[in-house]
DNA sequence: GCAAAAGTGTTATCCCTACACCCATGA
DNA sequence: TCATGGGTGTAGGGATAACACTTTTGC
């Protein structure tokens, strides 16, 4: 048992991954193994310990929930409805994770009955408020592709432009001209070419790009 | 005394608020009555009651604290380092509110020893991790005047053009031509002459504008 | 040789920037 | 009449958008 002089809430942390696979933006999801919501679909997280850090126990939920490790983690936003969690008030620090699609290794799941990725356009009815919490992490991936280099996170080490062209296309929902494209970015001065090719089917092969700071999200523009 | 079956960190607002006022920007502050940081300036905030919204919480400490209200508000990001208080783990929600110079009416505050507006030029020593959270505040500010219409929230209700780019060149730090200024802003649609206009000293009237949507912070570019 | 994706330049348009003079007023 | 800030237009440059053909490969 836990004592405080004054009422306490409960602080839990919720996180969005997303990654770009199939022509198709992603989202993974648990299902919850216990009440409320039991069997509906939901974000990864949880409660926080009193001595880690916010971000430290979004990654730690992740990665007991569905094994994912290593990904980039950027705060989103705070819920604090008095009513969104049926149990006792429950404040969520909502983060957004990108992945690339290659670093996708599904763990069987500890704390959760299941884990699922689903398309962003068939995703299933959410528990608590999370699809608040969706709707909000993708407006905002949807802004940040513009105005910074986000994408590279959906990104393997190396990849084509016309690989990197396909995630802009995919998350805004918009075709690109590729000269233009090619020109943009290249002028962005954040890619390099890596020497290699990539030969897949009956067609000129590609050159292969990498990111030359793969851990700094630059702010273009 | 409050029973919980899982430890609970506290959970705190904070507000920054700042004000445009003879040719500064300003931070709305508050000398802590209490320890820790006794004597301390320091963010208007404090814990969050359980049937309170975040920000409705946030809007009462403003109140409580400072007497202000009724301002533009909007949530900054959560601090949650394991050792930012040194009484117990305690989790801040931030939140940023403008507030139109014209409105600015101090109440001799309650919870607070004593409440004043600092330049951000000569701010003092803050308690806490306050500083970070002005900073993060300040940097957030800059870079929606480029792509919002924030500024707005600092004008009173009829203003004219110049006083207008006043406030975008003071919080800027950049001069910026008259002609361009006005052409960018009319262009943008957001603003309407009143037809009065404003006469002091000796020279040609202004015009006053008014917001067109004065509830909304539209994304502009 | 043919299908399929990769790669590549030029032109037109729009937006942003730079810049100087007249206007209305109070003293 | 003069000092002061308010108000206005245009031309040049840079960035963005539109657009089509050649290259390399596997089958």
């Amino acid at each position: 048992m836990y004592q405080y002089e004054y009422p306490h809430p409960a602080v839990t942390t919720d996180i969005v991954i997303f990654t770009v696979r199939d022509k198709q933006l992603k989202l993974l999801l648990i299902m919850r193994g216990g009440e409320p919501f039991k069997g509906k679909w939901a974000l990864p997280g949880g409660f926080i310990e009193l001595d880690e850090d916010l971000e430290t126990g979004a990654r730690r939920e992740l990665a007991e929930e569905t094994g994912v490790s290593g990904v980039y983690l950027e705060q989103l936003y705070t819920y604090g409805a008095v009513d969104r969690d049926p149990r006792e008030r429950v404040i969520t620090v909502a983060y957004s994770a990108l992945i690339p699609s290659d670093k996708i290794v599904l763990q069987a799941a500890t704390d959760a009955e299941a884990v699922g990725w689903f398309s962003m356009d068939e995703s299933p009815t959410l528990a608590f408020d999370h699809k608040k919490i969706v709707d909000m992490a993708h407006q905002r991936l949807v802004a940040k592709l513009d105005y910074s280099t986000i994408a590279f996170k959906f990104m393997p080490e190396e990849f084509t432009l016309s690989e990197l062209q396909d995630v802009y296309e995919i998350i805004l929902r918009e075709e690109m001209d590729r000269r233009n494209f090619r020109k943009w970015m290249l002028a962005l001065d954040q890619i390099k070419e890596t020497g290699g090719e990539r030969r897949e089917g009956a067609h000129r092969p590609a050159k292969l790009y990498s990111v030359i700071n793969p851990d700094i999200v630059e702010i273009i523009k």
